[in-house]
DNA sequence: ACTGGCACTCGTTACAGTCGAGTGCCAGAC
DNA sequence: GTCTGGCACTCGACTGTAACGAGTGCCAGT
């Protein structure tokens, strides 16, 4: 199948004007706007090649051409440069952390510049807890029978949980179950903490193990299961650009999809190091994402990685802006976050 | 200006078909669907004196009629009466709380529900921290210059903040300060905090005045600004049932609305004790949502009204519904926090 | 291998005509 | 005085036709 350099130029062409001007894009138009050196006749060739091998389709029989998923997905991997920010969104990302007072903080001024900067639906996973590990962790009793459990990350990320006790617990009891998990569990990643959990109970007196056991239980559930995930988000107006003529009428399915925090876990949370993942139209797996793209990336403080953000829109997105957008937004709070 | 009992009748059949259908509703299908005992002739005559006094109007000439929000605040304040709720919504209402585990936990699950139950946009307010009262103030050295202080309020709210320390302190003084702190505050308001906050300052010895002086300031920023104030939001998807009938064609203000949170404490946050109010269409303040209807309320345990919820949709909604299950949700809200 | 020319397709727009839901009004009945 | 049946009228929704034009595919010529 021959493409070659200038049907590839054809195909960047294409993409760039559909997506700058949201119409379908004919040979002559072409031609006009960028300075191809050849003739509208000769695009057409082109064009109908690239057509057969499933790049370019035709809305109508009478108009122009618009890229399909497989068209985004070469011009990502082969023919988009990285486009460098503006100094403009240099300085909106540089300003937008100043005064940021705590992780929350953080995380809510995140995901509004993504969504202001990229003007697509931004959003950002809190520091994963399974990747963060334990600063302190705190019992605070409530009542003689419950305890109030308090665990703070290394990321600044705070967790609590009500804990009902099997029996009354002393203030000394508190005291000796506090030293104790707080010798064993601080310092160490959550994600290695249930064989050291476990361990606890045995090191205890036997009076307290009861106590300890059920506390224990919490932990893993506390700190271990998927519950923890937090998600912010942002931006979801910006999914009426376009006045609907994005995704296909309907906006239902994406907001339906957004509300899922396990799906956006799905697309956001599951991040490689340093690796910017890009998922055009069909190739999401989520049925009611298949008119999107998401672009996604991890974020962190050096080669340990806390979690993921990015950047969900329509798949005619402009996608070498999007991804520089989002690859220095999550260098910079990986920054902001190892400094803490 | 005459608007005997029948007239009454007429607009509340009007709001009552318009809400169910979407449609503008017509004469001759009004004495059709409810037993009037009158002629179309005679609804018509009824109709065009509701036009008068702009309780209700036509599209197009030769359309049916469609309730104004003046139609709408008339219906509500004396044409409906309350709808009980069905016993599979009490059932949902009564299951949603098990296993709900903490304060974030009661929070999703009461939003999600009241989306839900309502089919349209549901907000809730996280127990304001002005009207919660302390129950523990805990301080986690983090490095010698550095506190992570963390609040826990009765509600089961926590929320922290990182201190930076004017000089390195002792393990020591950790220890006076979270006790001294704990002793003055523990059970008080928040909202009356501050005299107790200042007070705090000159109860310390000399050498940690510094010390306790740039708590006390984190203390107040914390507890008593508004930037605590927290907010859930679910059923935004709902938004596009009716197809954009209603709402004039775009969701584009209205979602932008959702995403302030200054809006929706606004909205949902001023709450009078045990009041329900509602605000239809132009009576919003907010431009963004002049063409919505807002449902709100406080919930709270007994008279201590701790938050508000409520929810958003078009001014085209089921009010009676609406306002059953918004106040039963409250109520158990109320309830279920009342118990810890 | 590229280009100019040409016939063709088909969506868009404009316009005219019909249909019918719904109205306002009025004269007459109760 | 109030209600009703009847009737003319309005006007949006829908249908069909025609003209328009952007864009294409193909082919012969350079």
């Amino acid at each position: 199948m021959g493409l070659d350099d200038r049907k590839l130029d054809v195909l960047r062409a294409i993409v760039e004007d559909y997506v700058s001007t949201q119409e379908p894009v004919g040979s002559k138009a072409l031609v006009e706007r960028h300075q191809l050196g050849v003739s509208p006749a000769t695009v057409r060739n082109d064009m109908a090649v690239l057509e057969e091998e499933g790049y370019i389709r035709q809305p109508h029989t009478s108009a122009g051409r618009v890229p399909t998923d497989r068209g985004y997905r070469l011009f990502v991997d082969r023919l988009s440069r990285v486009k460098p920010l503006t100094p403009a969104e240099r300085r909106a990302i540089e300003r937008f952390l100043v005064g940021a007072v705590d992780l929350d903080d953080v995380v809510h001024r995140t995901v509004r510049l993504l969504a202001q900067l990229t003007r697509q639906v931004a959003v950002v996973q809190y520091p994963s807890l399974a990747r963060s590990s334990v600063r302190h962790l705190e019992l605070v009793p409530i009542s003689t029978t419950r305890l109030m459990f308090v665990m703070i990350a290394d990321t600044g990320r705070v967790e609590q949980r009500l804990v009902e006790m099997p029996a009354p617990l002393l203030a000394d009891d508190v005291t000796d179950l506090r030293r104790l998990i707080n010798e064993k569990l601080v310092g160490s990643r959550l994600s290695d903490t249930p064989p050291l959990v476990q361990a606890l109970v045995d090191e205890v007196t036997p009076d307290l193990r009861p106590a300890m056991a059920t506390l224990a239980t919490v932990l893993l559930e506390t700190l271990v299961e998927r519950h923890e995930e937090r998600i912010a988000l942002a931006g979801t107006a910006n999914l009426t650009r376009g006045g609907l003529l994005d995704f296909q009428g309907s906006l239902r399915p994406i907001l339906e999809a957004l509300e899922e925090e396990v799906i956006l876990l799905k697309l956001f949370g599951e991040v490689e190091p340093s690796t910017l993942r890009i998922r055009i139209g069909d190739e999401n797996e989520i049925d009611n994402l298949r008119a999107t793209s998401v672009v996604s990336t991890g974020y962190g403080t050096g080669s340990n990685i806390l979690g993921g953000l990015g950047v969900l829109g329509p798949t005619r997105m402009d996608y070498p802006g999007t991804i520089a957008t989002v690859r220095a937004v999550a260098r910079y709070v990986g920054d902001l976050l190892a400094q803490n």
